[in-house]
DNA sequence: GTTGTCATTGACAACGTGATCAGACTCCAG
DNA sequence: CTGGAGTCTGATCACGTTGTCAATGACAAC
């Protein structure tokens, strides 16, 4: 007689070395079939030349089986090598302007059947390597990749090899890659004129560290405004280096606390704009504010804030398009894309100065 | 003579299909070093058994070549088939909380090696399905879900292959996964009570749609504080199947328009609270509001906003951190943690009754 | 010298799939 | 009945890597 089997007890976990290959694959398929493993590799592909018929039988035993195709093995297989993955590498997925992006890229990438891998290098060029690298040796299709780095020729090897490299939201350093970005110095252009045209003479600016293209785009765009309206430029109101909401606070309160304080801040990007409103919030005298990237509640607050937004989700899905037009086999010459960046009038812009 | 070479032109962007296995193989690092390909893997693994010299001409043949692993290739082959991948299956990405649970979790698993495959299922159990279809077809080594639909049986045949699966932010529907979640019924009570305890008897209830776990279990929590202070229920004052800011919007209006409005309201996430609070602006009565979910700019606000807070980054860590007890032989039963909810009092929670 | 152990290396097979190519069968024109 | 074109199918190989196992040489113990 067997031992009684053990009584019922709370199902176990099994461990993955005890995986065993337990996964159903194209050759019990065919055996279940009763045809060949080219046969049903014939069906799972629909190509041609396989009699209906013998298309239902294998169809129904995959089903039968439970069985899913290994896709790694096949894309070892395919003469292409094609993986119908991307790699998609942000500053920060939980700042929300990238997670709009991501949004977008996963929303095309999904209509055509490719998945994603997401990472972010926090504006870090050695993880923004290491993961790029890591990217190709899953052999990701394509690559989208906020760059931060200033030498990306490391992926010269990889577009050589037809990887699809589309740089967003900064132009690449690499040579012949596409690439997407907004109209960053145009954009702030605007918001500091819009600022200027409401009387402000002393407006500060709070930016991003130096050496971020965006960064440095936008404030090239304030020094043109002021310089285009006749304001003579005064250092001390210009505070860069400034990465997160807090740094911006802190730099805006030094900035109010000047013997001759601004009555007018512009703001380099969603998170310093958050940073000099709350700063702003704490501060008697009020103060303009137009920040760039628009954010929510941003027309919620008191008062609302004017923002030069740019269209993050525009931004994420012609990366991905241009992406899918070179899977597509467009061979032409980098594209460079530039969107515009738009005023959004709120309040906080069209506070009058002292 | 040849013909002359063409004149220096934009350098084009090689198609795919010509790539032609451009990329050196762990054979040509072989012939380069003068050693076999079986040596060369046992350098790359660091495998013990290699003369100090013989790995020095590897690896130094390798740097030569540009010689990159091909990972999906060496996947193939071991015998346990991990890929260091894992799937992360959220709502979607764009919105904060989950953003931020993405986050979390990509910390844990670059530490780990492990790259991070990300997709939206915005709520709908159709596209969940495909996703995760999608990513076993991948082989990911695990699965973090926040799942959407009722059913995850599909998922066992992949559970019982040694594939770890971790359900975050709501309980699974299939036996045997781990799960970590936050304690929803109790925050919305902890929430609800802190309202009546600043005199509120008309109290609403903005949430999301029944069938979501969270959005059950908070209006759980909402019934079991009312009922504990003795308020009677009105269910008119019970507004369900908001999902977005827009919705929670109306719905607001809808309930401040009543014959006999709530002097507070108690709304079910982020998006919800959001949607509340544009909708009280317009109103003159001031009404009192608790969210569940903190979000950026809460304290912002005029009156800046209480919420019941959750740890999504926690969540997110935890999920990530289970992924790799398992993945590190972890075999004993499911294991379920409930994370607990902040209230966070900021103003507009203690804004007096009418 | 013989034996045994250990370090080092390579030949070969195999992972699960698609590509290649050859073979068989059907059908119709001549 | 023959020939050719078109349809359908399977045997075999190959993708790039690691597992298996055997072979070699060095060196110590006998």
């Amino acid at each position: 007689m067997d031992s009684p089997p053990p009584q019922t007890s709370e199902p176990q976990i099994p461990a993955r070395s005890a995986e065993a290959r337990s996964r159903p694959t194209i050759r019990d398929v065919a055996l279940a079939a009763g045809v060949s493993a080219k046969t049903v590799s014939r069906v799972l592909n629909d190509e041609p030349y396989v009699r209906p018929a013998t298309a239902a039988q294998v169809t129904a035993a995959a089903a039968r089986l439970g069985f899913q195709r290994h896709e790694a093995a096949a894309s070892l297989r395919r003469l292409d090598g094609s993986t119908h993955v991307i790699g998609l590498v942000i500053e920060d997925v939980s700042n929300p302007f990238y997670s709009i992006v991501v949004r977008a890229v996963e929303e095309v990438a999904r209509t055509r059947g490719y998945l994603l891998l997401v990472a972010s290098s926090d504006e870090d060029a050695h993880k923004e390597r290491e993961v790029l690298r890591a990217f190709c040796s899953r052999r990701v299709d394509a690559l989208i990749v906020v760059p931060a780095g200033n030498d990306h020729e490391f992926l010269s090897s990889e577009l050589d090899a037809g990887t699809a490299v589309v740089f967003v939201d900064r132009p690449g350093t690499v040579g012949n890659a596409d690439s997407v970005v907004t109209a960053n110095a145009a954009g702030a252009r605007q918001g500091v004129a819009h600022l200027a045209s409401q009387g402000h003479r002393r407006i500060a600016y709070i930016g991003d560290a130096p050496g971020i293209y965006t960064a440095d785009e936008r404030q090239r765009g304030y020094r043109e405004a002021l310089a285009s309206v006749g304001i003579d430029l005064d250092e001390a109101l210009i505070r860069v280096g400034a990465h997160d909401v807090e740094t911006a606070e802190r730099e805006t309160a030094t900035l109010l606390a000047l013997p001759s304080p601004p009555t007018a801040v512009f703001a380099g990007n969603n998170r310093l704009t958050v940073g000099v409103v709350r700063a702003l919030r704490r501060h008697a005298e009020p103060v303009a504010v137009v920040g760039f990237d628009d954010f929510e509640l941003a027309d919620t607050l008191d008062p609302p804030v004017t923002v030069v937004a740019q269209d993050a989700s525009l931004l994420g899905r012609t990366a991905a398009e241009l992406v899918f037009s070179r899977l597509d086999g467009e061979t032409g010459p980098a594209r460079h894309v530039t969107l515009d960046a738009t005023l959004i009038v709120r309040g906080s812009g069209e506070v009058a100065p002292r």
